[in-house]
DNA sequence: CTTGCATTTAACCGAGTGGTTATTTAACTT
DNA sequence: AAGTTAAATAACCACTCGGTTAAATGCAAG
């Protein structure tokens, strides 16, 4: 899957993760996305490249400026493959913890051990 | 909140996901793990500490071997982070969609656009 | 068509990453 | 104690990343 690179890739980042927070609040400019944050404009702009090459938002066009909004079917693929391994793993617990019931189990039964 | 940080960035690895899909079929020793891949073993070495270090996998000695092995609850807190955002992102594009709908209505009652 | 504003691109820097091979550490085996 | 095996560490390299400042672009307005 080469989408989750860049998605996991781009969530990594606490400042891309705050620019989302920003942005499920509403659509911004990138100045308005910009300005909370103590970093450059052009490293704004930037993080916003990797954030829309994730797919994670898109950025729009009006007038000189442009309007970002979030994508939030982007977060559908992570969250899938996130939520897909959580199950898996946490089965292969649930079957650990079964096993390990059932030696001491039988450790109980034929007194050895 | 810095575990994300790591954990995201563990995610984004295309090798490390492919390690931890091999772990969730059972626990693997280092040399078992790298295996399957065509790099070197000291690269595998430095992927499983990055994962180590994100919390998503336990090693344990074994006689001269590592054993390695799934945290579940690592994953939790990326999922909830991805859930909880994926929640309100939606939200926002419901409010938007009843919004514009609304408009819409609006413009048949009176005419203007 | 020049001025001004919003944003991107260019050029550069230091730190981090992912890979390599060679060496070291740790533990079992003989 | 010496040898063997499993893994980690060291040293190195190319590349990416996140930041900077300076220059270029796109568009609106005088």
């Amino acid at each position: 899957m080469e989408r989750l690179d860049h998605t996991f890739a781009a969530l990594a980042d606490p400042t891309r993760r705050a620019i989302l927070a920003r942005l499920a609040l509403g659509e911004a400019t990138v100045g308005e996305l910009a300005e909370p944050f103590e970093v450059s404009l052009p490293a704004i702009s930037r993080h916003l490249k990797v954030l829309e090459t994730a797919d994670l938002i898109v950025r729009e066009k009006r007038a000189q400026q442009r309007v970002c909004r979030l994508r939030p079917e982007a977060l559908k693929t992570a969250s899938e493959w996130i939520e897909q391994n959580r199950r898996m793993w946490e089965e292969r617990f649930d079957r650990l913890d079964a096993y390990l019931r059932e030696l001491q189990g039988k450790e109980n039964d034929d007194g050895n051990g």
